[in-house]
RNA sequence: GCCGAUGUAGCUCAACGGUAGAGCAGCUGAUUUGUAAUCAGCUGGUUGGAGGUUCAAAUCCUCUCAUCGGCUCCA
C-alpha cells in the first residue's frame, strides 16, 4: 500500500504506510503514550485506535486529558454499563447512551421494573467485573438492512426507530463481550483501561428528550482511569453540596421556603441586607450611566399581553385572576408596560437613547417539577431595563451595556464568557436591520476585546442577542445576563415612535437587559460562589464586638458605639459565656471581623482583630480597624 | 406537568405494627473566662395533610401537598 502522510500537532510530518491503526502510530511516537492513548483524532474526527488510516491527515493521539479522549472513555464506559445491565436484566430495551460533562448515561426501558439504589450497586459490581475482563471494544460496518436485521432480532424497539433516521447509511456496531450496540463510536481499546466506576443516580427521561414519549430510565455514572481521581471527583460533589445555598441560606439566616408558596422565597432579616446591598449597588451603578428608574404595575388587564403576544405564547406560565369579569394578570415580563412610559410623551430623536430601569417583582408560573432553591422561582426580582435608541446608537449603546456587564462581574470575582446569537429563520424585521445590528453587536465585542461564541440562529424572532455566562469559584457556569435587541415585539407591536430629525416619525430600536437576572438567582449563585463568607461590603453582620469578661461589656460598648457611628453593621455579644465559646459561634455565622475586648484592649483603647477564616491578625488602634473595614466596604475587596 | 426518592422537635437524625427518642438550638441557674463548643436542669412533636386497613399505624394501603435528583422548560 502507498505511504501516507501524517501531521502531528507540533506541524511535524511523519509517513506511514498506508492502513496503520492508530495505536500503531501512538508506539511509533513511545510506548508511554500507547499505553496512555484513548482514542485518536484524525482531521478533527475522533476515531477508534485500531481503526486504519489510508489517507494523509493530521493526526493527535488523545488520552485522558484530552476532551475527545475523556468522551470515548465514558462512552466506552456506557456500553460496559449496558452490557452489566444487560446481564442482570435481560430483555431490558436501550435508548441512547452517550457521555456528558461529567460521566455518561444510557437511557433503557425495562417494563414494570424500577431501578432501586441496590440494584445500581449490582450493576456497578458488575460493570467491575466486566472491566477486568478486558476485552476489546470491536468497531463493525453493517448495510442499513443488516443492521436492522440484527436489532429486530434483539427486539430494541429504539434502536430500530434511531436506524428509521439513518436509512441508506453504512451502520457501524460496536461489540464487546457479549454487548453490541448501535453507535457511532467512537471507542477507547479496552474495557481494561476502565478502573473507577460509580453509578451516580436513577431518574426519569423522556425518550428523545420529548415529553409526548414515554419515560425511559436514566442511570448516571461516572468512570476513571484511577481511585484517586474517583475520590477527588466525589469530593468536588461534597464541596458543591457544603456550599449549597438551600443549606447556606437556612444556616445564615438569610432566606427560608415554605410549603404555604412555594418557589418563593421568605427574606429574613440578615438575608434582606444582601438584597438591599445589591440594589443599592446596582441604583448607584445606573445612576452613574444614566438610566432612569421607573416602576410599573405588577397587576394588569389581560389586553396588555393579548397586545404584546404574551397570551398566545406564554399564558400557561401567568397568574392570572379575576375581579368583575375582567381577567387580570401578574405580569410575568417587564417590558410591555416599559412601553407606557416610553409613549407618555411624543419622543423626539433628541431624547434618544431613554434608558429605563426597573425593579420589577414578576411571577411565573413555573411547572412544579421545574423549582428549585433560589435558582428557579415564581416570584422573580428581576433587574431589568429597557433602552429606547435609534438604529444609529445600537453600538455605542451595546459598548455601554459590554462595560457595564464586564464592571459588574469583576466586582464579584465573577468571570463572564460571550454568546452572541444570530438572526434565526423565523426571524421579523427588516433584514438589512439585522444585519446592521448583528455588525453592531459583534463590533462591540471585539472593541472591548472580548471573546465570544456566535451562535448562529440561536436569536429571538424579534432580534439578536449577546448572553453572558459566568464561571464561579467552583468553576460552574451560570446563564444570568442577557442583551437583546428588539426590532419587532415592543416598537411594532405597541407602536413605538420618536420623531427624526427630517420631522418624519420613526420606529426606535429595544434593547432588553438584565445584569442579575434575577435578585434571586443571583443571590443564590452568590451564596454558593463565596460559600457563604460574603465580601464584607455584603455581609449581614460585618463586625462582631467580643468583650472577654462582664468586666469589659463598657468598654465592649463603646466599641460598638464607635463602630454603629462609622455606619458599621456592627453587634456586641456581652453574653457571660467564654471567649471560645462566642468566637466559635461567630465565626460558624461567618461574620467577617470579631473585635475582642479585654483589660489590655480597655487600656490601650484598642482591639484585637480576628478575621474570618484567618483568625488573629493582631491588635489594632480603634481608628485603624475602623479605616481598614471602611475602605474594604467601599472598595467591595473580596476578603475571602 | 412527567419518572423516582424523601417528609419525625427550630436544625441534623433515630425509632420500621405495640407508650415517639438523641445531639445541637432555645429557656433557667451556676460559671467571669484571651482567639473554634463550661456545667447542670427544664421546655419542646395530632410523625406534612386527608382518608383507609388493624385490637393497635410514624411504620401498611389510597389520595393530596411540599422538597430533592433528573426529564421538559427556563432568569
Amino acid at each position: 500500500m502507498a505511504t501516507i502522510k501524517l501531521t502531528y500537532p507540533d506541524g511535524s510530518v511523519k509517513e506511514f504506510e498506508g492502513g496503520v491503526s492508530g495505536n500503531d502510530v501512538a508506539k511509533s511516537i513511545s510506548s508511554g503514550l500507547a499505553r496512555e492513548a484513548l482514542a485518536i483524532e484524525v482531521d478533527g474526527e475522533v476515531w477508534d485506535l485500531s481503526r486504519k488510516i489510508d489517507h494523509d491527515a493530521g493526526v493527535k493521539i488523545l488520552k485522558w486529558q484530552d476532551a475527545g479522549g475523556k468522551y470515548a472513555y465514558w462512552h466506552s464506559s456506557a456500553h460496559l454499563m449496558a452490557e452489566a445491565v444487560e446481564c442482570l436484566f435481560p430483555g431490558t430495551k436501550f435508548g441512547i447512551g452517550p457521555p456528558v460533562d461529567h460521566g455518561f448515561y444510557y437511557d433503557i426501558d425495562m417494563g414494570d421494573h424500577t431501578l432501586s439504589p441496590d440494584d445500581l450497586l449490582k450493576i456497578e459490581e458488575r460493570m467491575v467485573e466486566f472491566a477486568k475482563r478486558d476485552v476489546s471494544y470491536v468497531r463493525e460496518e453493517k448495510s442499513w438492512d443488516e443492521a436492522v436485521a440484527y436489532f429486530k432480532k434483539k427486539g430494541d424497539p429504539y434502536k430500530l426507530e434511531l436506524l428509521d433516521g439513518l436509512k441508506g447509511e453504512t451502520i457501524t456496531l460496536y461489540h464487546q463481550g457479549n454487548f453490541t450496540d448501535l453507535c457511532y463510536g467512537p471507542h477507547i481499546p479496552s474495557t481494561g483501561r476502565i478502573k473507577s466506576i460509580k453509578l451516580l443516580s436513577v431518574a426519569g427521561a423522556y425518550w428523545r428528550g420529548n415529553e409526548k414519549n414515554k419515560m425511559l430510565q436514566r442511570i448516571y455514572g461516572i468512570t476513571f482511569p484511577t481511585k484517586e481521581e474517583l475520590d477527588e471527583y466525589l469530593f468536588r460533589v461534597e464541596e458543591a453540596k457544603r456550599r449549597d445555598h438551600r443549606k447556606l441560606g437556612k444556616e445564615l439566616d438569610l432566606f427560608v421556603f415554605h410549603d404555604i408558596s412555594p418557589g418563593a422565597p421568605f427574606w429574613l432579616p440578615k438575608g434582606m441586607i444582601i438584597f438591599r446591598e445589591l440594589e443599592k449597588f446596582l441604583r448607584s451603578e445606573l445612576d452613574k450611566r444614566d438610566y432612569q428608574e421607573i416602576n410599573t404595575p405588577i397587576l394588569v388587564k389581560k389586553d396588555l399581553w393579548q397586545q404584546s403576544g404574551h397570551w398566545d405564547h406564554y399564558r400557561e406560565n401567568m397568574f392570572c385572576v379575576e375581579n368583575d369579569e375582567t381577567i387580570y394578570s401578574l405580569k410575568p415580563m417587564n417590558c410591555p408596560e416599559s412601553t407606557y412610559v416610553y409613549r407618555h410623551r411624543l419622543r423626539s430623536y433628541k431624547d434618544l437613547p431613554l434608558r429605563f430601569s426597573e425593579i420589577g417583582r414578576l411571577h411565573r408560573n413555573e411547572l412544579s417539577g421545574a423549582l428549585g432553591g433560589m435558582f428557579r422561582v415564581r416570584q422573580i426580582t428581576m433587574d431589568d431595563a429597557h433602552i429606547f435608541c435609534r438604529p444609529d446608537q445600537i453600538l455605542s449603546e451595546i459598548d455601554r451595556l459590554i462595560e457595564l456587564v464586564t464592571h459588574f462581574y469583576s466586582i464579584f470575582g465573577l468571570k463572564p464568557s460571550y454568546n452572541l446569537s444570530t438572526r434565526p429563520d423565523n426571524a421579523m424585521g427588516d433584514p438589512t436591520l439585522w444585519e446592521q445590528a448583528e455588525a453592531s453587536l459583534k463590533k462591540a465585542l471585539e472593541k472591548n476585546h472580548i471573546k465570544y461564541t456566535l451562535k448562529l440562529k440561536d436569536g429571538a424572532f424579534y432580534g439578536p442577542k449577546i448572553d453572558i455566562q459566568i464561571e464561579d469559584a467552583i468553576g460552574r457556569q451560570w446563564q444570568v445576563a442577557t442583551i437583546q435587541l428588539d426590532f419587532v415585539m415592543l416598537p411594532e407591536r405597541f407602536q413605538l415612535e420618536y420623531i427624526a430629525e427630517d420631522g418624519s416619525r420613526q420606529r426606535p430600536v429595544a434593547i432588553h437587559r438584565a445584569i442579575f437576572g434575577s435578585f434571586e438567582r443571583f443571590i443564590g449563585i452568590i451564596t454558593e460562589h463565596f460559600a457563604g463568607n460574603f465580601p464584607t461590603w455584603l455581609a449581614p453582620v460585618q463586625a462582631v464586638v467580643l468583650p472577654i469578661t462582664d468586666a469589659h461589656q463598657e468598654y465592649g460598648a463603646h466599641v460598638h458605639g464607635i463602630l454603629k457611628s462609622a455606619g458599621l453593621r456592627v453587634e456586641l455579644d456581652d453574653r457571660s459565656e467564654k471567649i471560645n465559646y462566642k468566637i466559635r459561634e461567630w465565626e460558624v455565622k461567618k461574620v467577617p471581623y470579631m473585635l475582642v475586648v479585654g483589660e489590655k484592649e480597655k487600656n490601650n483603647q484598642t482591639v484585637s482583630v480576628r478575621q474570618h477564616t484567618k483568625g488573629d491578625i493582631g491588635v489594632m488602634a480603634m481608628s485603624e480597624f475602623v479605616d481598614k473595614i471602611c475602605r474594604e466596604i467601599s472598595e467591595k475587596l473580596i476578603t475571602s
